[in-house]
DNA sequence: CTAACTGCAAACAATTTGCAACTGG
DNA sequence: CCAGTTGCAAATTGTTTGCAGTTAG
């Protein structure tokens, strides 16, 4: 599925200008951010960094840069039990998610393979050319099991 | 987990009624139709479906009919790759789903246990308190293989 | 009779679109 | 110069809320 392969915030941009696309301000910051957090996050939250970086950017902006970074592959879309969409850095080795119910803080969990092994034995049965699946837990994180209920 | 547990669209209804809720006419269709189909589906489709059955009702009502349903446990909220929540009935047997990225046709997969080994592994290398977990597999379906790139 | 239920219009949150102005290579 | 990028306001989509009227038990 995925294929891990890590790249560094400049080589990312490189790529990008050699298809022909600029090297924006937004841009670079954005790539540079979500390829540090090794997260998913969502568009708003994105927006509040740029902001506190003292960055002014419309929102509108935010939300067609992350569509054009998940058109070239640099990004991908992540969604959870609510209803927005969250954005990882594409490339991070094969992963899944650990999400509190209460703080919603986003954990990654590095577990073997076995899905991708479930995954062959169901394409094998139903036929179903599978190209991609995600898996999350959901539950409570450790602080939040001692404080609430 | 999801404890194992299909009840008929009668016993339902009872049981609701037994907790001083109402036998109306959409609440009855709408479980009689998730109870039948054991498939995720949006309230954009049920509310389709009432008014094919001739049954007048507001989008207000069956949204809210659907929150209802969720609180009292009778169905479940599923998240795909898109911003609406679909429901599905509550009780089924542990299962996954298959999407397909063209049709979004949905089909449940009944696949052995091995995301529960996964999951209590995780539990305790995390100390994360797993409550559920969600997984669903995305690709072409055995018609859209054909038909689309 | 009364809590549960409903419709309607309006509010909401997340996201997208149209369009005119702007900017990096 | 010119494709790529941006801001702004307005539109869209999915969903929720307030409130007054209706109905099942």
């Amino acid at each position: 599925m995925t294929v891990t392969n890590n790249k560094s915030s400049a080589e990312i941009i490189h790529e990008l200008s050699e298809r022909g696309y600029k090297k924006t301000k937004v841009r670079q910051e954005l790539i540079g951010y979500l390829n540090k957090l090794k997260k998913p996050i969502d568009a708003v939250e994105l927006l509040v960094y740029l902001k506190k970086k003292g960055i002014e950017v419309n929102k509108t902006t935010v939300y067609r840069e992350l569509n054009f970074l998940l058109k070239q592959g640099v990004i991908v879309d992540i969604y959870f039990d609510d209803d927005k969409t969250y954005y990882e850095i594409a490339g991070l080795p094969h992963h899944h998610h650990l999400v509190c119910r209460s703080c919603k803080i986003v954990e990654d969990v590095y577990a073997e393979g076995d899905v991708c092994l479930l995954e062959k034995k169901i394409m094998k049965e139903t036929n179903f050319v599978i190209e991609k699946h995600s898996l999350e837990f959901f539950g409570l994180c450790r602080l939040c099991q001692k404080s609430c209920a």
